[in-house]
DNA sequence: CGATGGATTGAACTGGTTCAAGTGGAGTGG
DNA sequence: CCACTCCACTTGAACCAGTTCAATCCATCG
């Protein structure tokens, strides 16, 4: 995993159908993920298909680049082919919180007004793939199905947010470390399909604490509190053994 | 304002245009209003309005009723007639997390997949319109101008609850009280279309603070504090002026 | 008039922060 | 290949914003 910033570099799809062919690690088979991966490309036919990539450009940003900033115009959607994404909002002083990480098959952009409500950045390279948002709202009409399909996605996204409300409002922090576990895992395994007890983090503790609410010391605390009950293994700072799912999935509900 | 709960009462509705008539006190002069309460109305002509208003049921609930429940069949939408309602989410040990206060002419359930994903209940009185769901849903094809009409008001409502994302997780409690008092005001000003820096407070300390992650201690403390601070005025616990908008402001948002 | 319940205030406490120091792994350069 | 730097992570100790617990106030209502 590259760490130098680098200049981006753009270029057309050679493959036209990939957004179909390869953005789709989830679809109708995984309708229990909580997020916002529901893929666009179910709603379209080949043909379909064929005219939303001849106007979409393939982007690859190395880590920690910012792919689209708060306030910016929101003239494009983005797809994550692979690489993890976070969003965040920061206050005057520099206080950030992370309102959500997003993975290979998620779309953002969509559910902006005219500017970006938020900043993405790339927290690992990432490839996405880039769409004239203008070409794509208006196409709503022309076809229904996708428009269905960016409201289901929209939809989606906010019940998660309602869940996250409650995390940092209400949970402690050990219960929202737990519930994070849990929401990774999830995640990998819709992605990987697997269905392992063993996640990678590829974010660090500072943007975990970001997301969380807390600070990256209580983060680092929390982890080595989990392990002290041992609840989880620590191969290193990225990657986690689940040993007691269900005693963190207790915990991650307030029991 | 009637404290004890009674059985609700239901009647079809007198005005078969209520809907179209008296529930839109915002429309597209109040774009700038960040929250839920864009009229479906304005997706509508006439025929079409008189077609839902004979669907729909209206119903009275007073104060402290519970309109639906989480967990509950998602079976109706509700728009607020007059009233004022709150949303929330709870942990198994009671700790509440408040994700929203509706208004005279909001809606919810519009965004729930079949179940609902929170508690609506009655802050004060309130006259609430019921849509069958699956009706609305379902007219999405024949009426586009409708979907797309939800599909905004779903997108206004995330970007906000990204905003009390950032409230929750990095604000302080005279942060969160600041920034409180303006989305208050903010609202009364949509509804009431006054330009005043009066403010009633429809909700109780408890719900204030379950809304902002804070315990009534808290709120009440930082009540006084600001009263103090010579920013407010404190007529009574639920009606606040606010002496200096701009200071409150410049609090609100960190500085 | 006493009872009830929301709101306020006070005082002690604590979960998480802040500040500061230490650790370890990856990259760099001699 | 080793020494050095850098940076993310961890750990410790003091601190504090907000909580908890308890008492009081005060408006409303029967």
């Amino acid at each position: 995993m590259s760490t130098l910033p680098q200049p981006f570099s753009e270029s057309k799809p050679e493959t036209q159908l990939r957004l179909a062919a390869n953005n789709c690690p989830t679809n109708a088979a995984c309708e229990g993920c909580s997020s916002r991966h529901l893929s666009l490309c179910n709603a379209l036919d080949t043909d379909e298909l064929h005219r939303f990539s001849e106007i979409s450009t393939d982007i690859h940003k190395p880590a920690k680049q910012i792919i689209c900033s708060e306030d910016e115009a929101a003239d494009y959607i983005y797809n994550i082919r692979n690489g993890t994404v976070r969003l965040s909002k920061m206050l005057a002083d520099g206080r950030r919180q992370i309102t959500g990480f997003l993975f290979a098959g998620d779309f953002f952009g969509l559910s902006c007004k005219d500017k970006y409500s938020y900043t993405a950045e790339a927290i690992t390279d990432v490839d996405i793939c880039r769409f004239p948002r203008a070409k794509i709202i208006g196409s709503f009409k022309e076809f229904p199905a996708l428009g269905e399909r960016v409201f289901e996605m929209t939809r989606t996204e906010l019940e998660a947010t309602h869940d996250q409300m409650l995390l940092l409002g209400r949970k402690t922090a050990k219960e929202k470390l737990c519930s994070f576990l849990l929401t990774l895992q999830e995640k990998s395994r819709c992605l990987e399909g697997q269905d392992k007890n063993e996640i990678k983090i590829p974010m660090n503790r500072s943007d975990i604490a970001d997301f969380l609410g807390l600070t990256v010391e209580t983060i680092s605390r929390q982890f080595t509190n989990l392990h002290k009950m041992n609840l989880i293994e620590l191969d290193d700072a990225h990657k986690v053994v689940l040993t007691n799912p269900e005693a963190i999935a207790a915990i991650a509900e307030g029991n």
